[in-house]
DNA sequence: TAGATTGTTAATCGATTAACAATC
DNA sequence: TAGATTGTTAATCGATTAACAATC
């Protein structure tokens, strides 16, 4: 039941408005028009309300939007309600800090599996959970059902993983290689994240600042 | 002397024109059309040939471009021809991981420093550099002059430490952390990464994705 | 030369902003 | 009620795609 798809635009500014949301509501705000956290966010108001009817009717003339009412809302549409097991592939430097350093439970993840290559990495703690060697995950899969992948391992290991993963029911990539999975498995859902990309970007706007000094 | 603005779509697509040029001067490519290129990376031949032609003529008719002087060109674009020296704030868990686990050198960056406010960090070792207490930050970056810094500490901290970059000499962030630096600083370049929303997102995909079956 | 492919202009598409009637 | 602010339509802006003359 696909209502009139949203665009990506939209999407990607969800979780900011969330983050926003919730500060609101930590400092006691109850309500909050369009034109204020317009102000706080630096973007039109205009947008905001065009943003939020996509999903619904979650504001009221005359009074603006229920501060705690509408991040719920959010909440909601952004799949936070609950928590889609998921696992990591990779349990070197970066997966590792990313294990330990997000809040899986409030981003409607739980991570209850860490999987690598690496003997002398199997074995390794992350919180409560044990790095397991990758030949267990299909058992571990069958078992325990995750749906959802956090991919730090290399481009080539990634392009042989991918099609192993997706057969033990995995259906949400997050990507931190830059293999392209989205081309061998377009019914998956991905979230690529592209470190080198990002700093490589960084440089640009440092350069080209110079240019036109 | 700023030419016509580029656009921060096309900006984000450099990167990625980078990486794929640079697997195709790997693989022995000499020449390529726009539109063999366009069927190797998702995109339209029309796009490709009008994001080249913002930066000058790269191509021949008839020919197409060749590859290693098109990425040579774009890799003179986004600054890859240098090393601007660069620091580290903040050697925890992601920190470390961001500092060992990229390529610096060939993304436009040179990594010279680490600082960190707990003891316990301070004195550790990332590849050959030594995490240093953070009140050495001012001797430091007046002797060795870094322009760039990573920011991966508290949001709260970056508040507060932002200023003290900027007066240090950093024009550029790497910014790992919620804090919006654009908004207390205009003049800077930042890039932000911010992984809580990337992982928002996914379960934003995941859950549209049930609810469409 | 003929064929191929660029550089570039024009057309289309989508996203953002502005405006305002509806209504709390 | 009067003032405020939404929901929504219309206008604008920008980015992508299509088309084609220039030219290698």
């Amino acid at each position: 039941m696909a209502k009139n798809a949203i665009s990506n635009s939209v999407i990607r500014r969800l979780p900011r408005y969330y983050r926003f949301l919730g500060d609101l509501e930590a400092n006691g705000y109850v309500r909050i028009s369009s034109r204020e956290l317009s102000e706080k966010m630096g973007l039109t108001a205009s947008q905001i309300r065009q943003d939020f009817n996509c999903f619904g009717e979650f504001g009221q003339q005359g009074y603006g939007y229920n501060v705690s009412e509408l991040r719920r809302q959010i909440g909601m549409i952004l799949g936070l309600d609950k928590q889609t097991p998921m696992i990591l592939i990779g349990a070197g430097n970066l997966g590792t800090a990313i294990a330990t350093h997000l809040d899986f439970h409030n981003r409607g993840f739980e991570l209850i599996g860490a999987f690598d290559v690496n003997p002398d990495i199997v074995g390794k703690h992350l919180g409560d959970i044990t790095v397991l060697d990758i030949s267990e995950l299909e058992s571990f899969c069958h078992e325990k059902k995750p749906t959802a992948a956090i991919l730090c391992i290399p481009k080539q290991a990634a392009e042989n993983e991918a099609d192993r993963l997706v057969k033990c029911g995995i259906q949400a990539f997050w990507n931190f290689t830059h293999y392209d999975l989205k081309i061998a498995h377009s019914d998956v859902v991905v979230e690529n994240v592209h470190l080198g990309d990002s700093l490589t970007t960084l440089s640009y706007g440092l350069n080209s600042m110079e240019k036109n000094k």
